[in-house]
DNA sequence: ATTAGGG
DNA sequence: CCCTAAT
């Protein structure tokens, strides 16, 4: 990262530089080449799916000329996010490859380093991305993001990007988390590795070491998580593109096998579905914890405000507390009138965090002997990116969903970085691109009324967004479609502008699906905007929305 | 337990 | 986002 030029140089060779990489690597990994062909011929479940979906561009094949086996696959990849918005208008279509491009762009960071969870998609979209700009932006000058990486620049950038506007607005939101395009030159070698999706290949060649290696450079991060998440966006959004296909499945089937196989992986997996033996951990921590506090309290004088605080725990303090532990203890405690037991629970704990929060100003230690430290990480991380960033490499337990991939990093930013002021923060997460692209997939499979499902399906990584924040997003959007859709091209510039750039082909296919799928009590509105939109089943949309909702839900 | 609707 | 009412 703190080379940055000659990284950025890098990459913009790096197609040409790819090349040679795999070259010089191929001999290296002669035999994971041959796996990888391997895997490629093989009718494996994970390739075909990938590989009947695909289909080779002329640019791609290009690149597969070039390049190795590997190359293949991403190239598959690429194409696909092309034919993602088959349904849309062209302009959608840019609109959405760009979108879905920008939602992976964050990944680029972490991609090389998790390439083992979702190997596919993560190489995948690695190349993707390199392909793309190779393709769109010959001259590509990376030097203004590098310099602006840090800040959301993604307007000035826009104009860089062969003048595609949605590619500007796309990235704006991918932008926001610093696009460490250095990374990418570090990941080309692992990329090489072509651990792709398949752990096997990766533990034979010992990509694995390299993984961890890298991982190492790139600092304190816990880039594991993130890198989880975004595998989950990733594959969602290729997801997203064949829905029709039943992808869905394979991709689900593809996490599940992919942790298995490497010992990484697991690491993720852990992090990814609550873990029965995470679940265990942090009971066993709170355990612990009541009694530390309890002791120490007594002990300490600060036994006054203890109680201040613990007369009036917020709901939303349990909430959050809770939140962490809502694995844990899952179910019950989401009610606000949980039953006494839970809330006790909660209460203490947030206590603590209360006291913790304090001690750290005062910068008093009182529990590290007891290996409070340990808890102490957690609970910072929980409370959110800031915090936890720090920690997050020594507390990689607690880091579950919760820390979500890409997004993660910006939101928390914006949620609020008072860790002090615990009480004051409010957790809100900005829903990303990638999120709300997600969101409007799982409408358009599930219908408008199943939040949970889309929920458990679509957001499973992600802790926060209940299904009810997918409802109000979804609510959110449909009333943006409907403004913003309704007053086309004045109105666009202003839009871009503002400080939530959705892209528009987002937009257009929330009022696709909203016709489609009337929101209650808001189609009255929408529908008469949205008649102009093109709609798959326009009679009965109009006829009877309620049956059409519910209808639309083939369970 | 989920969803809809309103604040 | 949060909360409440309705199913």
């Amino acid at each position: 990262m703190e080379q940055e030029a000659p990284f950025l140089k890098k990459y913009v060779n790096m197609k040409f530089q790819k090349v040679k990489v795999n070259e010089s690597f191929i001999p290296t990994l002669e035999d994971e080449a041959i796996e990888v062909e391997h895997l490629l011929a093989e009718p494996k479940n994970d390739h075909v799916s990938v590989d009947g979906v695909f289909h080779f561009d002329e640019n791609l094949e290009k690149c597969l000329e070039m390049e190795d086996n590997p190359c293949r696959f991403e190239c598959g990849l690429k194409t696909n996010s092309g034919g993602l918005d088959s349904n849309t208008t062209q302009e959608g279509d840019d609109n959405l490859k760009f979108g879905v491009f920008n939602g992976m762009m964050p990944e680029v960071d972490e991609v090389g380093n998790l390439h083992s969870t979702n190997g596919l998609s993560t190489a995948c979209e690695d190349y993707l991305l390199d392909v793309e700009f190779a393709e769109k932006v010959p001259d590509l000058d990376y030097i203004p993001r590098g310099g602006s990486s840090l800040e959301t620049s993604s307007e000035s950038h826009s104009p860089g990007f062969s003048g595609s506007d949605n590619t500007a607005v796309g990235i704006s939101e991918s932008s926001t988390a610093s696009i460490p395009v250095p990374e990418c030159q570090n990941d080309i070698p692992d990329k090489k590795t072509t651990c792709e999706f398949h752990g096997a290949l990766r533990s034979k060649c010992g990509c694995q070491a390299r993984v961890k290696g890298k991982m190492q450079l790139n600092g304190p991060t816990s880039l594991e998580v993130p890198n989880l998440d975004k595998l989950e966006n990733a594959s969602n959004l290729v997801a997203s593109g064949m829905f029709s296909n039943d992808n869905e499945k394979d991709i689900i089937s593809n996490h599940g096998l992919t942790p298995g196989r490497t010992s990484f992986t697991s690491t993720n997996v852990q992090y990814n579905e609550a873990s029965p033996v995470r679940q265990g951990v942090k009971r066993k921590r709170f355990g612990r914890r009541d009694v530390l506090t309890k002791s120490s309290v007594e002990a300490s004088k600060v036994g006054t405000l203890t109680q201040k605080r613990l007369r009036k725990p917020t709901k939303r303090y349990i909430e959050e507390v809770s939140d962490l532990s809502s694995k844990c203890i899952k179910g019950k405690r989401k009610s606000s009138t949980t039953p006494s037991k839970d809330k006790l629970l909660g209460v203490r704990s947030r206590n603590e965090h209360h006291q913790m929060g304090f001690r750290r100003l005062k910068s008093v230690p009182r529990e590290e002997p007891f290996g409070g430290a340990s808890i102490q990480a957690p609970f910072g991380l929980r409370v959110r990116g800031g915090v936890s960033k720090n920690h997050a490499s020594l507390s990689r337990l607690d880091s579950d969903e919760e820390s979500s991939p890409e997004e993660s990093e910006d939101d928390s930013e914006t949620t609020i970085r008072s860790e002090k002021g615990v009480d004051r923060r409010k957790h809100q997460r900005l829903w990303t691109l990638s999120e709300v692209i997600k969101l409007v997939d799982g409408v358009s499979h599930y219908g408008v009324g199943r939040w949970t499902d889309i929920k458990r399906l679509l957001f499973s990584s992600s802790a926060y967004r209940t299904p009810v924040d997918l409802r109000d997003k979804w609510r959110n959007l449909l009333r943006a479609s409907c403004t913003q859709l309704q007053s086309d091209g004045e109105d666009e510039q202003k839009r871009k502008h503002a400080s939530r750039p959705l892209p528009i082909a987002v937009l257009h296919r929330v009022s696709e699906l909203s016709s489609i799928y009337p929101y209650p009590r808001e189609r009255n509105s929408k529908l008469s905007r949205s008649g102009h939109v093109t709609s798959p089943i326009p009679s009965t949309s109009k006829g009877t929305p309620f049956s059409l909702s519910r209808r639309a839900i083939p369970r």
